[in-house]
RNA sequence: CGGGGUGUAGGUCAUCGGUAGACCGCUGCGUUUGGGACGCAGAUGUAGAGAGUUCAAUUCUCUCCACCCCGACCA
């Protein structure tokens, strides 16, 4: 990508209103915009990392046997009203469609997932079933805030799993819990498992929690075992797993895991007819992981006081080449050259390829949108690539080929 | 939803009872060229909306709307 041709342009101030470090970087870089409140538009950077992150997290998603499908935003407002969440759930978005009838936008997608399984689902040789979703989900929050960290309208993976027995059903969960384990270490996130209330779904839920000021929930880890209880549920200050002290925290919810009760399956009749002939109520487990949250929550960790920091795996580009002198025909072919070797290698590079721009204001630029790698091209530069990496200061003139193994090296 | 705050150029803000200004950004020309360069010239505004007070309202008052912060809420 021709930096000159990205959309949209940095921002030297930071938006009025903007407190979190998340909301201000991500949008001073570029990445989003807001609409209004809790609601914002993911600029082309900010799409390429939303992307990244699904992206892995479809890959573990598959591997324990999930279906990727889409389901409607848009939900038939009966559906809500059986299940008594029409009028419960708080932030339900409402709306009146053609003929008068009640709509609802999707804050989750019970309500849409129980029937279609109830119209397919007749056998025990039908299950286990694993479906998921990446989607843009609706709620009607009365307070957003804190950029991506709490917004009205947010993207996130749901994975529901149906089961013939709540055996089954507990061996897949710790199988999805290790799944998010790996989700949250290929991100980069320290995320720590912690138990929660499991709310009206379920006795107990565990979160994917990261630490950090602007965090809305209270956590407390065990500061010798590192096991980490939400507030709602601690007794007293001691780790139930060691006795340890424990120490508050504030922290973001990412990821939430837990086994579903009954009470939807039956709502809507979903049920099999097992070996001996019975029919039975099947067995089910939600697994959510907020992917725009999670990009909130990645800015919330990693920046510096120039701006973002991304982790590999989820930088919108790997490479950030950054062109000075390009009045100079060599230099700007050269330049060029390496641009199109490096996408000719699979490297996802960002070219500044503007000319008369000053060498402070495209190095600020860089450092803001904080791709992992900047390799500078200049005279200065001769065959060599001038190449420093985000999250560190040391700058390094290496040939191509060295920097092909270095960037390789570090995947 | 309770409490507080803010709405003025594309962005960040200043101003002020006599219908607006800076900086950033943008356009043109010239000089610069390794950490957000500089000079000159230019373009850009229903001062959030409505009502009221006044000779006169962006400015004062009221209502509404929007956004932000604290709290409550957060399957």
């Amino acid at each position: 990508m021709l930096y000159s041709k990205l959309f949209p342009k940095t921002l030297k101030q930071v938006p009025s209103g903007a407190q979190s470090l998340n909301h201000q970087l991500l949008v001073r870089a570029g990445f989003i915009h807001q609409e209004i409140a809790g609601v914002y538009t993911y600029l082309p950077l900010g799409w390429q990392v939303i992307e990244k992150i699904s992206n892995i997290v479809r890959v573990e998603m598959n591997k324990i046997g999930g279906q990727e499908m889409l389901m409607p935003v848009l939900h038939p407002g009966e559906n809500w009203k059986k299940t008594g969440r029409f009028k419960s759930f708080d932030t339900l978005f409402k709306l009146k469609g053609a003929g008068n009838k009640d709509l609802v936008l999707g804050p989750t997608h019970e309500e849409i997932i129980y029937p279609l399984l109830a119209e397919h689902i007749k056998s025990y040789k039908d299950l286990p079933l694993y479906l998921y979703q990446i989607q843009t989900k609706f709620r009607d929050e009365p307070r957003a805030k804190a950029g991506l960290l709490r917004t009205r309208e947010f993207i996130m993976k749901d994975l529901y799993a149906f089961h013939t027995t709540d055996e089954e059903r507990n061996e897949y969960y710790k199988q999805a819990r290790d799944a998010y384990v790996k989700i949250f270490k290929d991100l980069g996130i320290p995320a720590l498992v912690t138990k929660a209330s499991g709310g009206t779904f379920s006795d107990l839920s565990e979160e994917f929690q990261v630490l950090t000021p602007f965090g809305e929930d209270i956590i407390f880890v065990c500061q010798k075992c590192s096991a980490a209880i939400n507030k709602e549920i601690v007794e007293n200050k001691k780790c139930p797993e060691c006795g340890g002290d424990l120490k508050e925290e504030k922290a973001i919810e990412v990821g939430n895991i837990f086994p579903l009760k009954r009470a939807y399956a039956e709502v809507f009749d979903l049920s099999f007819t097992d070996k001996d002939g019975e029919r039975r109520i099947v067995s089910a487990g939600c697994y959510g992981l907020g992917i725009s949250r999670t990009m909130g929550a990645i800015v919330e960790i990693y920046h510096d006081d120039k701006g973002i920091i991304w982790p590999e795996s989820v930088a919108p580009f790997q490479v950030h080449l950054v062109g000075f002198d390009l009045e100079n025909k060599e230099v700007l072919n050269n330049a060029g050259k390496i641009y199109k070797l490096l996408q000719a290698e699979g490297v996802e590079v960002l070219f500044d390829d503007r000319a008369g721009v000053s060498a402070g204001a495209k190095f600020a630029d860089s450092d803001l949108i904080g791709i992992p790698y900047r390799v500078v091209i200049s005279k200065k530069t001769g065959d060599k690539l001038e190449i420093k990496k985000r999250s560190e200061k040391e700058t390094k003139f290496v040939s191509f080929e060295e920097f092909l193994k270095i960037i390789r090296f570090s995947h």
